[in-house]
DNA sequence: ATGAAAGCGCTAACAA
DNA sequence: TTGTTAGCGCTTTCAT
C-alpha cells in the first residue's frame, strides 16, 4: 500500500542501493542517468522515506520531546511557542506530551520519549516535591544519560543527576511580589496557589511568606482562569481581612479579578491584583495586571539551544532573571475592613 | 551504549523471542520464573523499548501529526490544547510541525510528518488561497490516501481529495460580525485582517462585506496583538470616519483595543471594536470582547475523533457552529467625526 | 559506479 | 512452553 525503497528502485530498474544513495541525499557517486530515474521514479510514486527505518540506522538526532503540565496552560504554551519558533528553524521535530501534572503521567510520558528515541527530552513540567518522585526521577534520568540522551529541565529543583537546566528563581519572584505589596502597605495578602505538588508553586509561596510572614493565607485552587474565579469569593468571606490577592500564576489572578468586578469591588482601589509569569495578554488588562515576568518563549529556546550542546556531551546552564512588572492592578493597601 | 532487547535477554538468560513475548505485553503463555527474570531484568538495565522498531513492524497507530500554522497563536493554541487533552487521554502521541503560515513550509510539514509515520494527520493551518498551492496539496493528500493514512483538514476549504473535516463556517461568523455592527449603525468599519493568503481571514472579510459593503476597509497586518497595536492609528488617520474596527483574530482587536485606550478614546462610546475567535480572555477585558465563538478545543478534539475513524476507512465531517457573542466592546455608532 | 547482503531492534511465524 | 529465524525499510559495508 505505501510505497517503499524497494519499489521504487524496482520502477528505475536499478538496486535499492542505487536508489537509497540518491535519496537519502548521500554524497555517493552516482551515474546522472540513474540518478535522473531514481528522482523521477520516487516522485511519480510518491515516495515518502521512513523515518522510523531511517530513525533505527541513524538514530534520530532532529528530534527533541518536550514533557508539559497542560499546554493548555499559558505558562507551558509561552514556552512551547519558543521552543516551536526555534525548532523550525533548526528542522527538529517536536513531540508534545501532556502528565496532566500528574506523577506517574510524567513518569510515563518521560518513557514514551525515550522510547521514540527523541534523543533530547526537556521535561518542562514544574516538578514534584513528593519524596518518592525525585527518586523515581533520578533512576530514569540516569538510564536516560547512559544512553547518551540528552536531558533538560525547566524550572525545576535539579534532581540527582547531572542535567543541564533552565533555571528560573520562583524564590525571588515570590519575594519581588511580597515586598512589592508590602511597601504598599498590605499585611493581609491571600495567595491562589497552585498544586502544590509543584516546587514552583511551593517555591514562589516560599519567597512570598519569606517577606509578608504570617499575614500570608495561602489557598490551593486549579491553576485557570476560572480556579481564580471560584476561589475569590469564598477566600474573601472566610478571610475579610485581606487587602490583596496574589495569583502563583496571572490566569488565576485574571479570574480573581473578573470575580471582583462582577462582585463589585474596585481594584486596586478595595483590594489589589497580582499575578506571576507574565503573559501576553496581562499587561492589556484593565486595570492592566501586577505580575512577575518569566521570558517564557526565552525559556522554550534555551532549552532546545542546550538540549542540543548536551548530545555533545556539554552540559549547561541557564539561569534566566525574573523581573517585576508593576501595573495599575496594585495600589496602597485599603484600611482592612475586619 | 543504549540497551536493546538481545541484552535484556542475555542478562536474563531466555532468548530474545521470550523476552520480547514478556515485554511487549503478550498475551502468548510464558513460564512465570522466565517472566520475572526478564522483568527483573529490563528493569535493572533500563530497558526502554525502541518505538521506531515496533512501528517498522506494526505503524504507528497511536501516534498523531497536526501541522498548524503558529503554535503561538491562540486560535492554533486553543486547538492542541483541545487535541492534546483528547489524545493524552487516548495514549496517542501528538508531534507538532508549524508552518510559518508559509505554502512550502507546509507541504514540507504534511511530508514531515507522512515519512514519521504518524498514521493521522491533522491539517490545522488555514488553507491558502494562493492557485497554485491547492493543486500540489491535493497530489500530498492523494498519495497519504492511497498509503492507507488519516487526514483531517480543519477549517479549510476541502481541496481536490476526499478527506474528513472539521468545517467552520467562517463568512458567516464574518456575517455575523457585521449584521451586529449594522444593526448598531456602523455603517464604516476598520478590518484588521490577518494574512490574506488564508480563506479563513478571506472568508471572513467576505462575510463583513457581504453586509457591510463599501462602507469596508480593511487592512491586512501581521495576526498578532502588537499587529493590532500598531495598525489601529495609522489606519484611523487614514480613515477617521471609522465608528467601527473589527480583527480577524481576537488579539488583534485586543491590540486595537489598547492602542485606543492608550490613545484616549473610549470603546465603545467613541468608537467600537470587535473580534472572531472568542479566546479565553476575551470575557475578561474590559471592556469585554464582542466577538464570534469557534469551539477551538472542540475543534482539535473532532479532528482527532475523526482521523482515528479515517484510520477505519471512515470519512467523516464535523459541522461546527460559530456564535455570536455580544459583549460590552461594541455599542450604538458614534455619529461620524469626518 | 553498481549491486548483493548484512544488520539496525523488534515481533511473529515456524520448529522443536 | 521455548528458541530459531525471517523480515519490517532503510543505509552501508563489501565485493564486483
Amino acid at each position: 500500500m505505501v510505497v517503499n525503497l524497494k519499489e521504487v528502485a524496482r520502477h528505475a530498474q536499478v538496486s535499492v542501493a542505487t536508489a537509497s544513495r540518491v535519496l537519502s541525499g548521500s554524497d555517493y557517486p552516482v551515474n546522472d542517468d540513474m540518478r535522473r530515474r531514481v528522482e523521477a521514479s520516487a516522485n511519480e510514486l510518491g515516495y515518502v522515506p521512513n523515518a522510523q527505518a531511517q530513525g533505527l540506522l541513524w538514530g534520530n538526532p532532529r528530534a527533541v520531546g518536550l514533557v508539559v503540565g497542560d499546554v493548555g496552560d499559558p505558562y507551558f504554551s509561552g514556552m512551547v511557542e519558543g521552543l516551536q519558533a526555534l525548532a523550525t528553524e533548526l528542522q527538529y521535530l517536536v513531540t508534545v506530551v501532556n502528565t496532566r501534572r500528574s506523577l506517574r503521567h510524567e513518569l510515563d510520558a518521560f518513557r514514551t520519549l525515550r522510547a521514540h528515541r527523541v534523543g533530547i527530552a526537556i521535561l518542562a513540567g514544574s516538578g514534584l516535591v513528593r519524596p518518592e518522585y525525585p527518586e523515581a526521577m533520578t533512576v530514569a534520568l540516569q538510564a536516560a544519560k547512559d544512553a547518551g540522551e540528552a536531558v533538560v529541565t525547566v524550572g525545576r529543583h535539579t534532581l540527582g543527576v547531572e542535567v543541564s537546566t533552565v533555571e528560573v528563581d520562583n524564590v525571588e519572584a515570590g519575594r519581588l511580589l511580597g515586598r512589592h505589596l508590602r511597601d504598599l502597605g498590605h499585611a493581609d495578602v491571600g495567595v491562589l496557589a497552585g498544586s502544590m505538588d509543584l516546587t514552583s508553586t511551593v517555591d514562589r509561596v516560599k519567597g512570598l511568606r519569606e517577606v509578608l510572614g504570617e499575614g500570608l493565607v495561602v489557598r490551593e485552587i486549579e491553576a485557570t482562569r476560572d480556579g481564580g474565579w471560584n476561589a475569590a469569593g469564598p477566600l474573601l468571606v472566610e478571610h475579610p481581612g485581606l487587602t490583596a490577592l496574589v495569583g502563583t500564576a496571572d490566569q488565576m489572578a485574571i479570574g480573581a479579578s473578573a470575580w471582583l468586578r462582577a462582585d463589585g469591588r474596585r481594584v486596586p482601589d478595595e483590594i489589589s491584583v497580582a499575578g506571576c509569569n507574565d503573559i501576553w495578554v496581562s499587561r492589556d488588562l484593565v486595570p492592566s495586571l501586577t505580575t512577575v515576568h518569566l521570558p517564557l518563549q526565552e525559556m522554550g529556546a534555551a532549552a532546545l539551544r542546550l538540549g542540543i550542546a548536551a548530545r555533545d556531551g556539554q552540559i549547561g546552564h541557564e539561569h534566566l532573571q525574573v523581573e517585576l512588572v508593576v501595573r495599575e492592578s496594585t495600589g496602597p493597601a485599603a484600611p482592612s475592613r475586619q
